[in-house]
DNA sequence: GCCGTTTTCGGCCCGACTGTTTTCAGTCG
């Protein structure tokens, strides 16, 4: 049995939970809730660690009681103290915590007074008007309790960033119409382009809070007002989408902007670090006793604390903080970085353009070079070329690149890579390509090993270059196949292989750790749109963005190289 | 429960809004 880093965080956060409704040390809670969020974030599995002999507890946020807990967990799949804590308090009581308005206190409340366990005996409660009775429930409380009952599942699901993008921007257009914005940018995860974000935090600077906030609540997608403040208010739109307004001075913008974007690991960090230096930060700025050092900028914050300016995508307290206090932070890849385009589609599989306009477009965004990957011809349902039709498609290729100029159409395929391994291609015809894009489309299920093993054999394949889909994952809606990406990387690393970082918004496969893991193993990526028409080239953005937070420079991803560059990265050895 | 360039004990990030109080606890970000 293998235990999954996430499956350790959860039984973490559960404990936390537990302690928390039995109104524990808040410390010990925060110990357990920030060791869970380590392991979440760790690019390697615990189990191998341990493996490895690696003494866990040089693991920040993991010292001997956790190191031991975690040990016990990896060895017979639970953790004993959890088992205690739950003869004390019922588990299921941590999903009560998910309603809004519903925090450890009020839930220990209701199951002392009213034996309330879950949903059900909650909304008896409600309706036999008993709620009320108790001490701290009035009215308001529980209209509000109800409505949060309803919602649980609807509102905790994360919004994919590019689902966001339309809806941040109509938000940013309203407020600039307003003189007295002086500021407005969205922040939180959004900001640090998280892949999904929960609610959307908006930040605005004005001396005119009052009139901005009433502006803010009478926008027309507002479905309901959760809060109004004097200087934040919060509501919930039509979509569905809580959004988070906050408005401070000039002065403050900078520092209400750190705040705001997060997360919350790296403010927690960076304000532990103005603490050792006797300095307090807050939303407002820097002080020394009252004071303000700094404010206005994110920039003279960070001066303040003798660290350098970090952008919002690394802000995961992952390492970026020793980076920045060294003055060693990487100079994160940009969208104009980009030179070219690798997984490409067009009318002749299941695109919908033809290769004029993709070609068009391409030129369009300054690009140098776009790779045509139709699919094979295994994959059916795609109208996947076989031999034949892609020779034709070749030979036309041949045709356009002697008209165009500066500009280059390389020759490739998104091959197939079928269940023993093998590529969906004969030799005859892969020899006569630029180069591969490899992937998976079917038997998405063989245990981790074969699908491992499957992909290793297929990078065996002298012709092999890119790897792509490498998880297979579809963002709320298919999980990642089992994979051992680690064992590929390296394997890509030995070989002179390539991974796709799939940007297509629902895709999204690698994540950022997984970016990071490949930069840090030394392993090259490739930022591909995987485009089915012209207009999704501009996903390139997207694929950008989560290359940012896994730290990745221009110098880690081959499509920001020249053709010519390009072409001796490929080269296997 | 973790952690250490003032500490192995005594700290642990900080503030706004709501509802139900009648001066503040609880929740949230």
């Amino acid at each position: 049995m293998t235990i999954h880093n996430i499956e350790i965080a959860a039984k973490f956060n559960q404990i936390a939970d537990l302690l928390e409704i039995q109104g524990e040390n808040p410390f010990r809670i925060r110990a357990y809730r920030n060791a869970a969020r380590e392991l979440e974030s760790l690019p390697q599995e615990i189990t191998d660690m341990i493996q490895q002999g690696v003494d866990l507890t040089t693991l920040p946020t993991i010292g001997d009681d956790l190191a031991k807990k975690i040990e016990v967990m990896v060895k017979t799949g639970e953790i004993p103290y959890l088992k205690k804590l739950e003869t004390q308090v019922p588990l299921v009581l941590s999903e009560l915590l998910k309603v809004e308005g519903l925090g450890p206190k009020r839930v220990k409340t209701l199951f002392q007074k009213l034996n309330v366990q879950n949903a059900d005996d909650l909304r008896k409660v409600i309706e036999s008007g008993k709620l009320r009775t108790i001490k701290g429930f009035g009215e308001k409380l529980e209209q509000k309790i109800s409505a949060g009952m309803l919602h649980v599942q609807e509102y905790s699901k994360r919004t994919r960033l590019s689902d966001a993008f339309p809806i941040v921007e109509s938000f940013i257009k309203y407020f600039k119409k307003l003189k007295e914005v002086k500021q407005v940018e969205c922040a939180g995860s959004f900001r640090r382009r998280r892949e999904t974000v929960g609610d959307l935090d908006i930040l605005i600077s004005s001396n005119q809070a009052e009139k901005i906030i009433t502006h803010f609540v009478n926008y027309e997608e507002v479905d309901e007002i959760l809060s109004q403040g004097d200087t934040r208010s919060s509501v919930r739109l039509h979509s569905g989408i809580q959004v988070d307004l906050r408005v401070v001075d000039e002065a403050s913008y900078g520092a209400a902007l750190l705040y705001f974007t997060g997360s919350k690991a790296h403010n927690i960090a960076i304000r532990k670090m103005a603490v050792k230096m006797r300095l307090k930060i807050n939303e407002y700025g820097i002080y020394r006793g009252e004071e303000q050092l700094a404010g206005k900028t994110e920039k003279d914050v960070y001066k303040q604390i003798g660290l350098a300016y970090i952008e919002p995508e690394m802000r995961e307290d992952r390492g970026e903080i020793v980076l920045a206090q060294k003055n060693e932070l990487p100079k994160l890849i940009t969208l104009n970085d980009i030179k070219g385009d690798l997984h490409c589609h067009t009318t002749a599989s299941d695109g919908d353009a033809s290769i004029e306009q993709m070609v068009e477009k391409a030129q369009a965004l300054n690009y140098e070079y776009i790779a045509l990957t139709e699919h094979s011809k295994s994959l059916t349902i795609a109208h996947g070329l076989d031999e034949k039709r892609l020779l034709q498609q070749l030979e036309l290729i041949d045709k356009l690149n002697a008209k165009l100029k500066k500009f280059v159409i390389l020759k490739s395929m998104e091959v197939d890579i079928l269940e023993d391994g093998t590529l969906d291609l004969s030799e005859d015809v892969l020899k006569q390509l630029d180069l591969t894009v490899c992937a998976v489309h079917s038997k998405f299920n063989l245990s981790e090993r074969k699908q491992t093993e499957r992909i290793l054999r297929a990078m065996d394949n002298p012709y092999f270059n890119i790897f792509a889909h490498p998880t297979g994952r579809l963002i709320n809606k298919r999980q990642p196949y089992a994979i051992d990406l680690d064992k590929i990387m390296q394997a890509a690393k030995e070989r002179g292989c390539v991974l796709e970082l799939n940007a297509q918004p629902e895709r999204m496969e690698l994540d950022d750790v997984h970016c990071l893991q490949a930069k840090n193993r030394g392993v090259k990526i490739v930022i591909s749109t995987d485009s089915h028409s012209t207009s999704q080239l501009d996903n390139m953005k997207f694929g950008v963005f989560q290359a940012r937070r896994g730290w990745l420079e221009a110098k880690d991803v081959i499509n920001t190289h020249s053709l010519k560059e390009l072409q001796r990265l490929l080269k296997r050895d």
